[in-house]
DNA sequence: ATTGAAAGAGTCTCAGT
DNA sequence: ACTGAGACTCTTTCAAT
């Protein structure tokens, strides 16, 4: 498998490792990886400035913190050339967490996290309907998440 | 705000901010939260035997790595007492990497990370169809993702 | 529950290969 | 490009509050 920019085996298997633990130490990944710390800081670094690896986030338990609601908004525009600014729209709303431009039964994709029912419909009535541009939404509510996991990429390498 | 459990304005602080940038330091999140270090480590501690934290996943570049498809699935059981069984054998599907049980449209809905888009057709092709209990599925191709962040907790504390 | 300090562990740099 | 060692920084523990 031949890759765009200069990433090899290592640097696959070291983005493999940290996907499901980025807090992993530099020391213990260079030993499961029969290398030094020092490359694998090295890499990591040139990983970074090559912005293949973007950053680290928290896993979080939603609910733990009072956010009891996940749903997915399909949205359809009037006309597909309204997708700039209905974005922009779209970002000032904080509980919307993912905005995906799509082709299929969608002109645009979103997903929100709230936190209860409440709150959903305020922002499907109050907010969405007034942005112009949408058409009309669907709403795709989550009664629970099966699963969710990092891309495996050890098959790549 | 009042919480399920025992989480006070400092957790939820340390939530927000680790939620963006899971690498800061315990020593530098203290200085900007105007607690000690070893604050921050026995609340962080803490948050994880709770079940709060779940842990860091790193942020990555797909397309830097290859992976040039994303895009959701619609799936419309036969039965939604199939649910179990069918994200079973949708769990055994390495590409795809999340999983809910919805209501709405769709009876599930699944997030599938592919090489390209022959790849992500054999899926559909291949394995999706030969799934007990699946009706029919709906694919919606991601063009491109607008936006992508962690939840906003600020505004709960 | 928080602090400050000490001990231990990890990162980061660099000269050598 | 990788290593190992030294300098530096951070985590982790703990006695005191």
């Amino acid at each position: 498998m031949s890759h765009p920019l200069n990433i090899d085996k290592l640097d696959l298997q070291i983005i493999s490792e940290m996907s499901t633990d980025a807090g992993i130490s530099y020391a213990e990944l260079g030993k499961k990886l029969f290398v030094s710390g020092g490359t694998i800081h090295v890499r990591i670094k040139k990983l970074h400035e090559m912005g293949v690896i973007k950053g680290t986030r928290l896993q979080v338990n939603l609910r733990a913190i009072g956010y009891d609601v996940l749903a997915f908004i399909g949205i359809y525009l009037e006309k597909s050339s309204l997708y700039e600014s209905v974005a922009k729209q779209l970002l000032k709303i904080p509980q919307i967490v993912r905005l995906n431009y799509t082709t299929g039964s969608y002109s645009m994709f979103a997903e929100i996290i709230c936190k209860d029912s409440g709150e959903l419909r305020k922002i499907l009535q109050d907010d969405l309907q007034h942005i112009k541009g949408i058409e009309r939404t669907e709403t795709i509510i989550s009664l629970e998440e099966s699963f969710s996991r990092p891309i495996n990429v050890s098959e790549v390498i």
